[in-house]
DNA sequence: AATCCGGGGCC
DNA sequence: GGCCCAGGATT
């Protein structure tokens, strides 16, 4: 048996009853594979569901608005995966009729959507014979074949790519992609893979070396940076003050409150003080309580976030701002990120206050 | 080529 | 604390 027959075998015994692989519809797969980008199956599920759901054909999620696609998107993190799903509906609606493209040439144009995502789509739901290479595949192969380039450059993905494209069954494409990422997600996985009840053991470089733990071969990322949030709450106990963020920064449109950012942490007492926050939310405002610090891990970046409940702020500050009031009842509406949706549920209803 | 973009699970 | 996850866009 070739290589790709055994794991193509190993696959119709041991795959995982997934929903998107019970339709050829190209939106929906589309749809799943969007959000399993960087995301682990178990925790993409529910969030496929509520879209599937909710949004049963790319009409109806172009009939959405971004604000409600990123609000169901909520919590699932990348929210640039949101936004840009929410650019290629509008783009199918124009440019395709309303009919999701299944063919890799029109997908790779969508928004959102690169190599791996049309090669998904392609092969799926049109049969297309066009290898993945995902994390999954990338391990796989190098472990099996003993490849050390570096998989996390751009020589690497090519030496995979075309590596990929030589182990495919042309005849099925589908299922050898589906069969390539499902082996090497449950039995070539990261840490602690099965090689002793591995059908490729024989064949496979690693094992018969013994040195899985150097297989792939990946480039080391940066350190990341800290940065010190502070929140400013102004609530009544009916409506609280929020923001919602523009720019290239983290959060893009997700909804947050008044945020004023310091170089490194300072004290709440402190820094009311400072002549930068007066500036912002006025001359008369008072601490009335402070959560936090809580720390949040990015991928790139270390947040410290403090939440500064305050009282005096005075409406007139809101001038020139793009803050606004947002009833409590009306907050589940706005996408928010993890840090203050997580702060929203500790205290529903700001009864802190 | 390097960096940025979330959140969660595992070791 | 580091690594990885059905990657892609930007610079």
């Amino acid at each position: 048996m070739s290589f790709i027959d055994e794991v193509i075998g190993w696959y119709n015994n041991n795959k995982r009853d997934l929903p998107w692989r019970n339709t050829n519809d190209p939106y929906l797969i589309w749809l799943s594979e969007i959000i399993l980008q960087q995301t682990r199956v178990e925790q993409g599920m529910p969030y496929y569901h509520r879209f599937a759901e909710k949004y049963p054909t790319i009409s109806h999620f172009a009939a959405a608005g971004e604000d409600q696609i990123l609000n169901l998107w909520q919590g699932l993190g990348y929210y640039s995966r949101g936004r840009n799903m929410y650019k290629t509906a509008l783009m199918v609606m124009e440019e395709h009729g309303g009919y999701f493209p299944s063919q890799y040439e029109k997908l790779i144009k969508l928004k959102g959507i690169g190599e791996y995502t049309a090669a998904a789509v392609s092969s799926f739901s049109a049969n297309e014979a066009r290898a993945v290479v995902d994390g999954n595949v990338f391990r796989l192969l190098s472990r099996y074949f003993g490849i050390d380039e570096v998989i996390n450059s751009p020589k690497g993905k090519k030496v995979f790519t075309q590596l990929a494209n030589e182990v495919i069954d042309t005849g099925r494409p589908g299922l050898s992609n589906q069969a390539m990422m499902e082996f090497g997600s449950l039995q070539c996985r990261p840490a602690n893979p099965d090689c002793g009840n591995c059908p490729l053991r024989t064949g496979c470089f690693a094992c018969n070396t013994s040195s899985v733990q150097n297989f792939p071969v990946k480039q080391k990322k940066k350190a990341t940076r800290d940065r010190y949030f502070n929140y400013i709450v102004v609530s009544d106990g009916e409506k609280v003050l929020m923001n919602k963020r523009t720019g290239k920064d983290i959060w893009e449109n997700l909804h947050e409150f008044p945020l004023f950012e310091t170089s490194h942490f300072v004290q709440a007492e402190e820094l009311i003080t400072t002549p930068g926050f007066r500036e912002l939310f006025g001359e008369n405002v008072k601490i009335s309580l402070v959560h936090g610090p809580v720390k949040h891990i990015l991928s790139h970046q270390r947040l410290f976030a403090q939440y500064i409940i305050i009282k005096g702020f005075e409406e007139n500050f809101l001038m020139k701002k793009p803050w606004f009031y947002a009833k409590n009842d009306t907050l589940h509406d706005l996408a928010q990120p993890k840090l203050i949706f997580a702060f929203l549920k500790m205290f529903p209803t700001f009864n802190l206050i």
